[in-house]
DNA sequence: CTGGATGTTGACAGCGCTGTCAAGCCTGGC
DNA sequence: GCCAGGCTTGACAGCGCTGTCAACATCCAG
């Protein structure tokens, strides 16, 4: 920027009154001034503007368990969506569910001075965050409740939305229904296994729960597992699109795709094409990524609002899986 | 940390000391330092200790088509595995093929003064881009090539995979395969192209293209379109994942998916559970990323060294689909 | 007990920029 | 011709931090 000034003989200060557009600068002096940034290739530093003019980075940190997972890359672009039109910018990082990783991360962010948070990332440093909240830095959690301090948040209806799948199960008449779910502590996998819980037992028919289960592979081998069974169950419930396609593929494996009814938690690729086309309950991470950015752009508007719960629908989408009959 | 200085009763200096770990100061004082830190939640400015010391931010800007994109998904986690290594946060963001919108993105990301930039956006300002590598600032290429000035790139075998797999189905006895591509003005759609008509050419068999294809539903549409003719083709090659998508969606729609060939650029979800299952060139854009990121900070090391362009080897995955033989 | 080496601390300038404020200029109305 | 008022410009301090350097304390060898 001195460089800038030099060139066009000028100050410092007119320089940067037309880098931001103000006025009173004389229209021949700021074409001298013009000439000499296109010139010199100039362009501001945004972090010394910032530290000057005090104002923030317009940045906002995304603390996602896995970029590469597309459940995350969709929140990832539905914050995109809204916060790009805002001119913010966004920071992101995989913490692959490790506590000091989502540590490490939260606190790079912080460092930046990121003008907000959002943290997809179900387990961890909760008390580096409540920390942070209480700092005021304004945070949101997606797919993740934290209570203590309580904290704008998005979440499908995780619980309702899996037990009207297993009730569908139970309508067609399945009695031996499985589930294979992801570790508990995580908050979404809990509410999955609620929701399955609550059905099974409205219904009269025994719970068989596997939990825990957080690679396609275990997926697969559980399923196969089961499905050596004496007595095997007629129907697979399936909390996330992971256990699904390992169970998808450890169905094809065997043969028996046709025999077993299925209902997985997550929509899938090609869950149309697939045969038999698998029905899902369907998220809209993209949607809930918007939602999250509305969420804190209101806080960063109104820091003092309460926190807000949003939950949004997850849908049934019925193909033909959720539609196999029990075999006798 | 002017708060820091005063609880503890120090100067500025020695918090500044404490927090970087530096030598020379007194356990004694660096304890009450640490204490003070600890009851006022303080933590450094990263900007103001970046223009301070004249560092950079450590920060890498990765611009990209979609962040939704399962390949760009992948790329990111892919530098992500490198650079977090290094203590290095991405900024990154979506351009939706909109040359506006990455430019806009590219200025922002300098503005911020990242380390580096990774672009995988086919088309776009390549002046800008052009102009900032002139600038010294390193750039590498992912999935697309500039020439002028040379650039660090990372690019798959995209032609050469692409003429492998249109002799393997020129090999099952096809003659009329037809190839269905992305927009040619983008680098990667015009190699596959290219391989194709290579293929075909050598075969003497005739050239059969749609090109301009980049959403799910025109691939659908296409698809449909080509299989109603007269004398319709006997195989089908999709030059990248969103065509094989929309194309097998219609295979399945019309149950010609027996009957038709299909090899797809890039490898697909449950490739192996569809029925057929569908062969494959399989790009590993994960680490496309990771190379991406090596050159990355390999240019950040010697900032003189010749640009170099890295091809990934992008393997043929026979599986049933690229085998089903022409019907007479 | 002295000198030099080493350890500890803080004052101060300055990173690239902006906010504040005052100085100098021009305008038009009387 | 004079002055109030507006426009244009730049000097300067300071954002939160670090590098430099000088001041002072402490230690050990001779």
């Amino acid at each position: 920027m001195t460089d800038v000034a030099q060139r066009a003989g000028v100050s410092l200060k007119s320089v940067s009154r037309v880098v931001n557009g103000e006025a009173h600068v004389r229209p021949e002096l700021a074409e001298r001034i013009h000439a000499a940034i296109e010139e010199l290739g100039y362009r501001p530093d945004r972090r010394a503007r910032d530290l000057a003019a005090g104002t923030t980075a317009r940045t906002v940190g995304y603390v996602q368990v896995d970029a590469a997972n597309p459940f995350f890359a969709a929140v990832y672009r539905g914050l995109e969506d809204v916060l790009a039109a805002q001119g913010v910018l966004l920071m992101a990082g995989s913490t692959d569910a490790s506590p000091a990783r989502e540590r490490e991360l939260l606190e790079a962010l912080i460092d930046f001075r990121v003008d907000g948070l959002v943290v997809a990332a179900a387990e961890g440093s909760d008390t580096l965050l409540a920390r942070e909240i209480g700092y005021g830095t304004p945070v949101v959690c997606v797919d993740r409740v934290m209570t203590d301090p309580a904290c704008d948040t998005v979440v499908s209806s995780n619980r309702g939305s899996m037990r009207r799948a297993v009730e569908h199960l139970v309508g067609r008449g399945h009695e031996r229904i499985a589930f294979l779910g992801g570790r508990t502590a995580v908050w979404t996998a809990g509410e999955r296994l609620a929701g399955y819980r609550e059905a099974v037992e409205a219904a009269g028919v025994p719970a068989w729960e596997r939990t825990g289960v957080d690679q396609v592979e275990v997926a697969a081998r559980t399923t196969r597992e089961l499905l050596a069974a004496p007595a095997p169950p007629t129907a697979l419930v399936t909390a996330q699109d992971r256990i699904s396609s390992g169970a998808i593929a450890a169905l094809h494996a065997t043969g028996r795709q046709h025999d077993v009814a299925l209902f997985g938690f997550d929509d899938l690729p090609f869950a149309e094409q697939l045969e038999p086309s698998v029905s899902v309950v369907a998220q809209d991470p993209r949607d809930m990524g918007a939602r999250a950015a509305q969420l804190l752009l209101r806080r960063l508007a109104e820091p003092e609002r309460d926190a807000e719960l949003v939950v949004v629908d997850a849908p049934l989408v019925h193909r033909a899986s959720g539609d196999i009959p029990p075999v006798a």
